[in-house]
DNA sequence: CTGAAAGCGCTTACAG
DNA sequence: CTGAAAGCGCTTACAG
């Protein structure tokens, strides 16, 4: 069975092939309803597929959304940030459903640089590109002038480039999430992030945390900033950290719930109780909470949305409807079992 | 910045497009050095990217992957298998990999039947495809006369229909696991399996725990098997049922580690003790077996390899390299604290 | 409202 | 070894 062509339904339908184009790209009344009618049942009866390819060089743009991954080491093989990290899996996932809802097919590779986005955007005629984990300011202004929409995710220099960004609550989840704790008479409260200072996402949740102890009269000083690596391992580090030298803390909230899973595992190893030894809270809502033991309280923030929104933030823009460059999304506080008041 | 096509190329170059393709595409001997030398001069000085689109057209491959994962239903919304089940994460994370470095790109997108990928693979001409997921005999009925090399991942009826695919020892992991509850003395050992009756794959891991329960001399009778959802929540329902009904059993082995998790969350919830009043083994070694406390002791297979080797397969079938259509990965013991002996 | 024709940027026999 | 030309399957002014 030979591909099914334009031509071939044309035929069938007894027009030029223009018109079985222009009726299938529904140039509203450009043709008249019985040729029309025709045209579709050719098409049925062919049961024709349009040539995504063809049209693609013809119109110049593809149907084909591009998400880009950082590319992560691990131990010197080359790893992937959607094999280690949910969050990626998740709001990757979100994209590919609102794409596939608006007709759009996705490719999904790992960068290395600003030019493999360009090389990329330009072999495949993307019409868009998701964009997510953090880059340097060279790669950044490296991709600023591509012809096509650009989405970031948690970004907070989008504009500076003309980008469109997805983001969270982060300062007014790590403010609830501080208030939290403090609700439960700790006062001895541990800010655990990553050691990368290249966040801009951790700051704002630090500064968060900042307006939560000050507010509570709280002096700063008494409240320590743990510092390790942005996964499980690092949480457990931080754990080391917690234990060795600040024995006063009764409370800490950590910017990830993957660096959170990291102390508790600690913790139970050596026997220390959560969360009667220390009361902790994180950040995400990943599904691995739930499955911790005990489970862990945390700031939720809706992640597959998340991606959902990126792809319609990223379509609208394609099709030149203006409107918003930066969406924030909600958080809310999820209580488990990892947060209990201070009783002394 | 117009877009630099072939023909700018040429014209720098001093020779004809047909010449620049050639050289481009490295039919070997077709052009002289000097010849070669100097469109690959004109390439670097113009920064030309091939537009893939206009040489998918033309040569009617797209040097594009197909990666088509289940589309799945949570409580009525669609989901995706990406969000919810990290062994589909790592898989794809590793054909990204192999694909990305053999200069493939790769398309990932749901799909709900036979028809969909049968479209895919028609409008975005792709060379070659990987189908994650479980489908029923209409589904391959449906895809298997589509044209280009189609590879599964765990399936035990590829051949049926001409497919190739990548599997694990299964029969043999279960073995190993069953194998090691004996060692330590356990004689009343559960089976904890999915409750759709459809697994190929469970069905091999059953009968690799009867073959070790048999040798060992045991009763099968006393070996209960135990169905629930294959996720977390089904994990939980296990560990109930197990809880209400088969009080004398002293260990498990779940055909999944994420089953596994649930099943110790139950148990810690309810104050026993893992692995004193339980041990328990997985299936998988997700990365989350580690997150758990106490971590879990599993079978091991190498999913991001396992990836790799999809990827690998499937374009040597696009090359038309033949060899193996089957291939089986090996698997591992991997001992962490949720196994036991049993003292009494 | 419809169709003939040129064009999108490549590749590939084919002739020289 | 190199180049002119046709072709891949669409879309889009343009003329009718």
């Amino acid at each position: 069975m030979a591909k099914v062509t334009m031509k071939d339904v044309a035929k069938r339908a007894g027009v030029s092939v223009a018109t079985v184009s222009n009726v299938l790209n529904n140039i509203d009344n450009k043709s008249n309803e019985v040729t029309q009618k025709k045209v579709l049942k050719a098409v049925k009866e062919l049961n024709y597929q349009m040539d995504m390819t063809a049209r693609s060089l013809s119109m110049g743009k593809s149907n084909l959304l591009g998400i880009f991954l950082p590319e992560v080491f691990y131990l010197d093989r080359p790893s992937s940030v959607l094999k280690d990290n949910p969050f990626f899996s998740e709001i990757v996932s979100g994209i590919e459903y609102e794409a596939r809802m608006q007709g759009y097919d996705v490719m999904i590779t790992c960068v290395k640089s600003d030019t493999h986005v360009k090389d990329l955007v330009n072999k495949r005629m993307l019409d868009g590109v998701a964009i997510l984990g953090m880059h340097d300011e060279e790669f950044w202004e490296g991709i600023k002038n591509i012809p096509v929409p650009i989405v970031l995710i948690d970004s907070y220099c989008y504009d500076k480039y003309g980008f469109c960004n997805v983001g969270t609550e982060d300062e007014q989840g790590a403010y609830l999430a501080t208030k939290h704790l403090l609700t439960l008479n700790h006062t001895n409260i541990a800010f655990v992030t990553d050691n990368s200072h290249v966040s801009e996402v951790n700051y704002q949740r630090h500064q968060g945390y900042l307006r939560a102890i000050k507010e509570s009269g709280l002096n700063e000083e008494q409240c320590p900033v743990i510092e390790a690596d942005l996964n499980f391992k690092g949480g457990i580090m931080a754990g080391h950290k917690l234990l060795n030298s600040y024995a006063h803390i009764t409370a800490a909230f950590v910017v990830a719930d993957i660096m959170a899973l990291g102390i508790i595992k600690l913790m139970n190893q050596i026997g220390k109780s959560i969360p009667k030894d220390l009361s902790i809270i994180g950040f995400d809502d990943l599904s691995v909470c739930e499955y911790s033991f005990p489970g862990l309280t945390t700031i939720r923030q809706d992640i597959y949305r998340k991606g959902i929104e990126v792809a319609k933030l990223l379509i609208n823009k394609i099709n030149g409807k203006d409107g918003n460059t930066g969406i924030i999304l909600p958080v809310e506080l999820i209580l488990r079992e990892t947060t209990i008041p201070l009783t002394d």
